[in-house]
DNA sequence: ATAAATAATAGACATTTGTCTACGTTTTAT
DNA sequence: ATAAAACGTAGACAAATGTCTATTATTTAT
């Protein structure tokens, strides 16, 4: 079975019939992305969303020092794009680059609308991934305030599936942190 | 005209006809909550979202030393909630109160959903309102590796507005600095 | 198998930010 | 008008986190 079927199902009321998602299959390009290679440069206007079927990626900044800031990470069944570019179609400040290799599938702007459209399965599944997206977000938010071991302590328990895709450094940028802080947090 | 009425109408390609917005206006419940009292107090189930007609309202949670942590201001035109409470039917660990004495208008979810499915007008302003939203906490997301003196550079490039409406430690909470940081920060 | 690149840890030190107390000003309530 | 509460600033000090360098372990590429 096709994972985005699969994944569609999981979150629509009643299941999609074979042939409606075949048509909505049509929208989406299947892309391979080889290890360390962009699926979006800073500066690019953010014309797809990507699926992941399979992979993981991280979307990161780079600050004034030149350093990597690491904003969100990505796995199987996850969502990556930049929602400011992707709709004012603006160049993007942000880079997502893939940290294994990883097969995508994209949609455009324009197809997410039409299928919104013409298939209420699928307006409710944007509706229900915004939902998620939003309570997902705020609690991103409130850690804006936390101590560094707040921070990780939460992320222990949310979504510690990272832990083993990703190295320790980028899990720390990930949190705001330093590698060497988060290391120290650890080590308690 | 009817404040609400002006705002769908920002997000909608097509003016909406008096008679649906009659309708729709049905589904909001109008209410007044004078400065200090609460919209939403921790451990409540967040049944409402609420639209700013007028006024100022402040999300928080208290942390473990007893501290008020501000999350997120609100004045007019924005909506404030729990999304977690609100698609989750779970106790909130937020408060909601209002800064200023506000008007705001009350709207259910099932309300929201039954005009999603009605009118796709108002489709589209979820919709839209959604990726505003996002795009607007991606940028928040983006500052939690900020300094204290480019979250505030940050502030006043976006928010400045927020300034004339919230004393100074409010907003250095929502920035997640003390006030004794923030008061430092602007004197240079 | 070997060399090179990538990661994790540690310690010394610097910097940022928080904590606490005090004081003067402004706003609010009566 | 007056007292009380809320607010902003300041300075001294403490705590948390960042920076830098070195070292070792682990992974990757050839």
């Amino acid at each position: 079975m096709h994972p985005l079927f699969h994944y569609i199902n999981q979150y629509t009321s009643s299941i999609i019939p074979k042939e409606d998602f075949k048509v909505l299959l049509r929208h989406f390009i299947l892309k391979k992305i080889r290890k360390k290679q962009y699926l979006l440069q800073e500066g690019e206007i953010c014309k797809y969303f990507a699926f992941i079927v399979k992979g993981a990626l991280r979307q990161y900044y780079i600050d004034e020092k030149g350093m990597e800031r690491v904003i969100n990470l990505y796995v199987e069944n996850w969502w990556a794009g930049d929602h400011e570019s992707f709709v004012s179609l603006t160049p993007s400040a942000y880079n997502i680059d893939a940290w294994e290799d990883c097969e995508v599938l994209l949609i455009s702007r324009e197809s997410i609308l039409k299928l919104c459209d013409e298939y209420p399965a699928f307006n409710q599944l944007i509706f229900k991934l915004g939902e998620r997206h939003n309570i997902a977000t705020q609690k991103r938010i409130a850690s804006i305030n936390y101590t560094a071991e707040k921070r990780y302590k939460c992320f222990v328990e949310n979504f510690s599936f990272f832990a083993n895709r990703f190295p320790q450094h980028i899990i720390a940028s990930y949190l705001g942190i330093t590698k060497d802080t988060l290391s120290r947090v650890i080590k308690k």
